[in-house]
DNA sequence: GTCTATAACGTGATAGAC
DNA sequence: GTCTATCACGTTATAGAC
């Protein structure tokens, strides 16, 4: 999940690439055309060539990113629950620890407003893959008898997913509310303080 | 907390007003101030003589927002334990209510890595804040038998904070998670369903 | 597939009149 | 305290040569 996937040698992946970690370190409207083209040392014009709009290259970078979330999930079809959710909670330190990135739908939702159409429809999609995810995780983790907790699996699933993005974003201004957070999050969940290995 | 503070019939509190709307509706980078001139009917540099650098005019905006704050908190002080955080979780809604706008703590973390440096500064005073009231309200209910939740006051604080930021940034795409994650922050801290009054 | 060159625009910012 | 006028710059984007 943390490194990106296609062909490194070819300009487009490189764009790619160099483009992921801007958005997710400085947000969708904080980096440009120009950011990458210097870095990649190649020109603007080679950028709008493989990427006519900046939508464009917003909506590729969503969409890849779908396919690397949806190849992460499936690789954990071995885990129990608490090995699944550890997976999921383990994605916020990836970010964490590459430069401080928040993860792309936080990005996208405060955004959101901002973003041109096409996008936000990409980003909509994402949104639903995420909580889906975190709905499999806890319904599995309940009907298993390996999580326990009061509430609705739904509620849960939501609480997961806005609490690892909204810790991941505050951890930038106050690092150990990161940990504080997942924490928080299993003990809710009745699962073990460090997870299940520890 | 909702509505602003000062005089508003003078320009400077006027360009407050509508840049705390902006901000909140578009992240400080996606507002400038010709949005700002062109709705208030004056000019770019009436703007500029208030708030020569935009620096200017987002140190001003996070501490109106921290006195206002400060007074919020300081209005809840008969309250008991669950009524203050009811009062916490309404923050959200009127947020939501509000052209869904997302929390400052949201568009100041996301934001962070692209915003000038006594920006930053202001934000972490902010971030602070906004921790503090989390873990007195948490301790305060767990002292007083109101809530009851394994694990430590503050990380159940942290993930208070972090899932209700999360969550309001979510309903932008998904507007169910706001309430399905309010209920679950319920449920974890010990609490009826719909809040005291329910 | 990448380049040069350039257009059209928005943005933050300042000088100086009123 | 607000205005006109203007600036330098960055940004997205396109045309056309190589």
């Amino acid at each position: 999940m943390t490194t990106p996937t296609t062909n490194p040698d070819d300009t487009r992946s490189k764009i790619l690439d160099l483009a992921e970690l801007l958005w997710l370190g400085r947000g969708f409207n904080g980096f440009s055309y120009q950011h990458i083209s210097r870095e990649l040392g190649i020109k603007n014009a080679a950028i709008h060539y493989h990427f006519p709009h900046k939508e464009d290259l917003g909506v590729a970078l969503v969409q890849r990113y779908r396919r690397r979330l949806a190849r992460y999930i499936e690789a954990q079809t071995g885990l129990d629950a608490a090995g699944k959710l550890e997976r999921f909670l383990q994605l916020a330190d990836t970010y964490y620890a590459n430069d401080r990135q928040i993860c792309p739908s936080g990005s996208l939702s405060v955004e959101f407003h901002t973003l041109p159409d096409a996008l936000r429809g990409e980003a909509t999609l994402f949104i639903q893959d995420m909580v889906d995810w975190a709905v499999a995780i806890v319904k599995e983790g309940k009907a298993s008898g390996a999580m326990h907790f009061s509430g609705s699996e739904e509620d849960m699933a939501a609480l997961l997913c806005a609490g690892l993005q909204g810790a991941l974003q505050l951890a930038r201004l106050a690092p150990q509310l990161l940990e504080q957070s997942k924490a928080a999050l299993r003990a809710q969940l009745g699962l073990p303080p460090g997870g299940p290995v520890t």
